[in-house]
DNA sequence: GATGAATGAGGGTTCATTCAT
DNA sequence: GATGAATGAACCCTCATTCAT
């Protein structure tokens, strides 16, 4: 309270001599950098307390923005989760789009899809979270946005494609649902890090550790090859 | 509270035929039976909302106890929520440690393996919501609660004498390391049913049909076991 | 709650002649006046009920204000009760200040001073409850706040200066430790106060009547004054 | 609640063979032992609290009692807390009783009176508490109990007589109001020991030690005697 | 675009008290 | 006389949201 007051009134005495001021954090009007901030504390909130759990103050503190503007940008605090969740999907969905797995050698382009969700997640922890929040909901928001649904969809007809190629040379099992492959090629990467915390703790190994994370990536690039590769 | 104003309208309502209740619900000053139906309306309404979205009031009201009950055995929401995994992770423990795996041979006791957390997470959907939850939480319950911190490890020492006996008699190939294999095998069917309701939406098809499931529980096991087998 | 309402309501009704609101409840949003309000009902409040026996809700609607205001503003019923402390005190420290003993004749300003003390608890009766709540507390508030710690201080370094000077010409006896005459002098008046009502009761004597109380007062003074001179 | 309920089966374990256990804390079936047990930790937790503070759980749990005994005795909370009051109240008027002043030279009585007045505050730091307790109250539930009403009206009246007898020998001021001296005497210990912690605090000076405890008591003595002899 | 002040609807928790045994 | 189980009314506090400037 006492810091945001402070702040606005340092706006107010120096408005005129605007160039004095282009330190990253001063916040200025600027619409669309108030909307990113908004949103990145929102996604660090929800990932860290859930929907029910995050604190529409805790954001407009994080953010640096004032909180009437949270509802100014977003209506609301579960339009803004919404958000946050297209936002993180979305992100991920351009990063598959570029892996251009068509190009590849069938088993290359596997091992490199599996790597690559093994690799996101690992430097995207809060997409574990949010979704957890979201299978905590039943997937409520998931649904509701448009523009997630087909996400998954895509992944799976390239593999559908990537197998297809595969048994064509001889490499693939025939038979393979890219369905059953693509939800365990994302699951075994995804259960580990949601539980590699509690998991660690049960086994007392640091399973995030270099070594650990490499010993985990090259496990789920195995697992998925063994079941694929024709013997 | 209506429901409890109802109840006990009930209760007077048939104060002549009082030869030992037998009514499931009857509100009886019974300490551990009003314990055990606060636990389970709590286990709902945490698995449905999560920690913070869940209500005591709502947990009150579905136990047919008194709000405050509720304190005076558990003395706050969060140590009811506790509880109600402790609950939940105590019984498939139980369950798991029923399941005899020394005696079978190997390659069956993994397949036994398999497909029992396979059924077991189907037969309980709130476990892999109260999962979801923890994750949120990064695991802060179960990492609290010592009662369940070797829960795991007990599986991971009979899948290691398991893997050793099959590789003794020449069925499963050498250098399997048994906590990943652990890990995976969880993974594959967690991350399943945990998202089955957006993998349906988003496919348009149906994952948790009798047939879907059935394709999924033999998908999860071949898997398994085509990584461990030896060629 | 209903306050509110019906304060909403009036405002409402008298929207065209809004030149500039000087009714001194109108809830307009200043931050100040609303901060004050509060503080006015809660000192009621506490030197009725206590800490504990004090209720927000009722300082809430006494105020006017908002309950949530209350918390807005001052963090918790605790801390408001602190600050309400530390108004009432630092009322009396800054009348005290005026006083400016050290410019009379000493024996006129030990009179002056135990008049002023008298008169003062007299014309402040939230003050008696107030001390006698944080005397059940073993004033744990008082000793937290150190705004209030050096209140006594000051009076006393000023009656060590009238005494020296008293002594000086002759009036007043040496050896006259500046403490305990303080404490006395303020326990003469405060404990009439303080149990006004119960020695009223108990000795069928209205000794808050215009000449009862004078009559206390003079006693007050000649006790102290008795006490001090030289014979 | 658990002790309770070990204790409880302790006792029910050996009913018949009862001349095995006659140690003070065992909770046999004694109304007025515990109606005492709950009436001295019940003067511990008012004073300490206040009333509304105070804590039925609380005095129930320090008594050894079950909280119900509490209901049968003393039918409520506030019940309870006059009784404490009478029996606080009651113990110091038995011990004024038998201090005989009649039978002294009257100075000398004035100055056992005082005396007496200041350590038995001091022995009975909770009956400041409680008078502190009754002040924030108004003395609501002093002016109910007429058992306490004449308490004081006694004290003044042996008061009078004495210093009817200090007139008549020449030692004391005529003129002097008992009622007033009483007030006074009472006052000057009761306000000291009401604020001991304050006033240390604030003096940086331990008013509660030994020597300091002297200083005081012999500055209260002064002071009263310094008013009423004659010069 | 942005801000501090304000609000109403609960949320979890506590408490004095009573019931049934 | 004594106990554990149960109750309902509040109590303090929090939260998402909106108003007025």
């Amino acid at each position: 309270m006492k810091a945001t007051a402070v702040k606005s009134k340092q706006r107010r005495g120096a408005p005129a001599a605007k160039p004095r001021s282009k330190a990253a954090l001063e916040p200025v009007r600027d619409a669309e950098r108030t909307r990113q901030a908004i949103l990145a504390a929102a996604e660090v909130e929800f990932a860290d307390k859930g929907l029910a759990g995050a604190r529409v103050d805790a954001i407009a503190e994080q953010s640096g923005a004032n909180k009437q503007m949270l509802y100014y940008y977003f209506g609301s605090k579960e339009n803004l989760y919404v958000a946050v969740l297209e936002r993180a999907y979305g992100a991920m969905r351009q990063t598959e789009r570029e892996l251009d797995l068509l190009a590849l050698d069938p088993l290359d382009a596997i091992r490199k899809l599996v790597e690559f969700k093994f690799d996101y997640l690992h430097e995207h922890p809060s997409l574990i979270r949010l979704l957890a929040v979201e299978n905590v909901h039943n997937a409520r928001y998931l649904k509701r946005s448009r523009h997630l649904r087909d996400m998954h969809n895509s992944l799976v007809t390239v593999l559908q494609a990537v197998l297809a190629a595969g048994q064509a040379r001889g490499q693939v099992k025939p038979g393979i649902d890219p369905l059953q492959l693509y939800i365990s090629l994302a699951g075994l990467s995804y259960f580990f890090f949601a539980n590699a915390a509690t998991l660690s703790t049960a086994f007392g190994r640091d399973l995030v550790s270099d070594s650990e994370l490499k010993r985990r990536r090259a496990h789920v690039v195995e697992m998925v090859l063994d079941h694929i590769r024709v013997r």
